[in-house]
DNA sequence: GTCAGTGCAAATTATTTGCACATCA
DNA sequence: TGATGTGCAAATAATTTGCACTGAC
């Protein structure tokens, strides 16, 4: 996959190896479609049968968010989730119910807002993040 | 003022008191505008000498929330924020250096993006949120 | 007097840190 | 061989729970 061949040479640059744990998550990050905390990465870890440590988990994490291999999520306020950078900015929704994530379709207009802001506000816009909540059609 | 009246009829109607534990969170989200977390309530109150258990102040405002007097807020992953649920929609900016959060003047266009949503996911959308990062005047 | 409200201690859960050891390049 | 990666145990921090007691109506 190009994509994981793109990761391996982005971490080779900056004198990383390519160790199990990393390709163990990656792995996952590209199978399951929805953003992973790190107890459900444990989880997921163990049911593959493959021991990880949690503290291996977080510091990993860590490194591939410095290098923009993830991206933290902000869906609710309960735990820190996360998702792979490389797909294109885009919003969630959230059952409220099963706590199902799906991507949302539309185009997104939030952009044009951070020029009126800056002006505003004098903020130097980074990011935004945009969550849509409600009950998916199974919970209904 | 008005909006404490309403607040004490809206939970004397299902059977509450009016206690001080109450009197005291209310008014710290009347004069405190932005989304508080409970460490950050805990320290509001020891400062003005009361002593409230933390575990009362979560209690309270889990059911602050039931009555929709309170709201909670998704502005970071790390822990959980509250802010009166009175107020008009609206979103928030947070610097990524000092931790300060603004309210954001722009009117929102994002509600029309919902029956788009309802459509194509047959989600029912119950509320979004809208953040964004980004580094404030005196931190740029 | 009854039931909402409270405090305290302990349990639970997510996350971080320090340190020693392992291992890839 | 030397830096990166890892496991383990313990610390920290947010949040929840059980239980007994208090106090508003």
């Amino acid at each position: 996959m190009n994509i994981k061949c793109d990761i391996k040479i982005k971490m080779k640059l900056d004198g990383h190896r390519t160790s199990n744990t990393r390709k163990l998550l990656i792995d996952i990050f590209h199978s399951t479609k929805k953003p992973l905390s790190v107890p459900e990465l444990l989880l997921l870890l163990k049911q593959k049968n493959t021991m990880v440590n949690k503290t291996t988990v977080y510091r990993e994490i860590e490194k591939l968010i410095n290098h923009n291999i993830l991206k933290e999520v902000y869906l609710k306020s309960d735990k820190a989730r996360y998702e792979l950078a490389n797909t294109a900015h885009h919003h969630h929704i959230v059952c409220v119910t099963c706590k199902r994530v799906d991507d949302i379709p539309i185009t997104n207009e939030v952009e044009k807002h951070e020029k009126d802001i800056t002006r505003k506000l004098n903020y130097k816009i980074l990011d935004h993040s945009l969550e849509f909540f409600g009950v998916c059609t199974n919970c209904q």
